[in-house]
DNA sequence: ACCTGAACACCGTTCAAGT
DNA sequence: ACCTGAACACCGTTCAAGT
């Protein structure tokens, strides 16, 4: 009867028990707050008030806890509303992405080390592909472009986000500017150019334009 | 005379006396060997036949020997020789930083924590810039463009990259083989499509190609 | 000056013991 | 069964001492 476990329903400062998921969210949550190195076996465990021996409980290794995190990740992917143009459609998937990246900032450019291939992940490629295939592309074209846009959206997530765009575009800038125009001529005489380039949506889309244009091409030439 | 410091030439196990550019070569080596798990300023000092903290006067901070080894491996880029026309060079220049990148597995998905403006990255840049600027982008589609092609080239070269690529072409094939058709049609029956662009230089230069196409569209419709 | 061992505050994980 | 403290073999880095 004084059990402080009998309770069903939640107490105060208690969660529902413990599982992969929820200890894959935890984790997650943390990385994002902290930093993925701030996030230790032994942190996690005690920010959820268990040993840290409970957690292997519910996962193999801390390498299963990091592909627990990214299984977590991709699931916000999914149910994804697509409409208008081929072209529309494969924006709007790719900027979820995008935004998707955007929102586990350290959390993902961890170690991503095989083919994604957890049931969200699988979704919206399979959404990709459908688009892609109705839109006239053949099976390989179609694979290909999908994985195509794919690492430019991966690549631009890891590569061009946060923290502090601001700071990101000073700091380019200031040290093109800093180049020596003779050796640099084309850098140093763009510098504003390419600080630009360095932060927020808009260089995102421009090469998200082009490389839809270049599909939009191929599948022209293949329908003569 | 007996002191085993004194002769200024090569002896059977010395090498060159120490520098932060020697440490950091020695760190991607070892971070290419055996994974980036392994390096540990421990394990680096013993490797190099020097007490730990011996390494601290040539770099402040692990993080700054990561630094150091992006900037090692950087290093390689410089000097590659560019022909042909502007997408010919565009390509021979994505290649090789592809192929830098591809050197240094575990070595460089690490942590870039900002943008790459080391001497060789900026080098790299400029030759880029100045091959788009000379086939008449104006500046800012010029850092568009090229920003692009570098977040493309690096996208691929941190997620499509070895180790096995056949395991990975099968793991992948597999995976999409035991899909529920109904739930994955486009998935399911473009299996072996979508796993051949899993690794290999063909789906790479796939996406170049249609990301060049696209630039030479957005090129002829502003010289109209 | 330059180098470094010992020490401190951490890790991930094994193992054996607690309930 | 389920949970976990203690212990082991590691970390990065500070500090004070060696030459």
């Amino acid at each position: 009867m004084s059990s402080p476990r009998k309770a069903p329903g939640a107490r105060s400062g208690e969660q529902e028990p413990l599982s992969r998921t929820r200890v894959a969210a935890a984790a997650l949550a943390l990385a994002d707050r902290e930093g993925l190195d701030a996030l230790s076996m032994r942190r996690l465990a005690s920010e959820l008030g268990i040993g840290t021996m409970t957690l292997y409980g519910h996962v193999k290794d801390k390498d299963e806890l990091l592909d627990a995190m990214v299984e977590q990740a991709t699931a916000e992917l999914d149910r994804v509303e697509l409409s208008g143009s081929w072209q529309d459609a494969l924006r709007t998937l790719m900027r979820a992405i995008r935004q998707t990246l955007a929102r586990h900032p350290s959390g993902l450019h961890l170690r991503v080390k095989g083919p994604l291939l957890n049931a969200s992940a699988l979704r919206v490629t399979e959404a990709g592909m459908q688009i892609l295939e109705r839109a006239g592309f053949d099976k390989a074209s179609a694979a290909h472009a999908y994985r195509a846009l794919f690492l430019y959206t991966f690549g631009f997530a890891s590569f061009n986000s946060p923290p502090d765009p601001e700071a990101r575009k000073r700091q380019t800038r200031s040290a093109l500017l800093a180049l020596p125009p003779d050796e640099f001529p084309a850098l140093s005489s763009a510098a504003q150019e390419a600080a630009e380039t360095m932060a927020g949506d808009e260089p995102f889309e421009f090469g998200l334009d082009r490389l839809l244009d270049g599909l939009e091409a191929l599948l022209r030439s293949s329908e003569d």
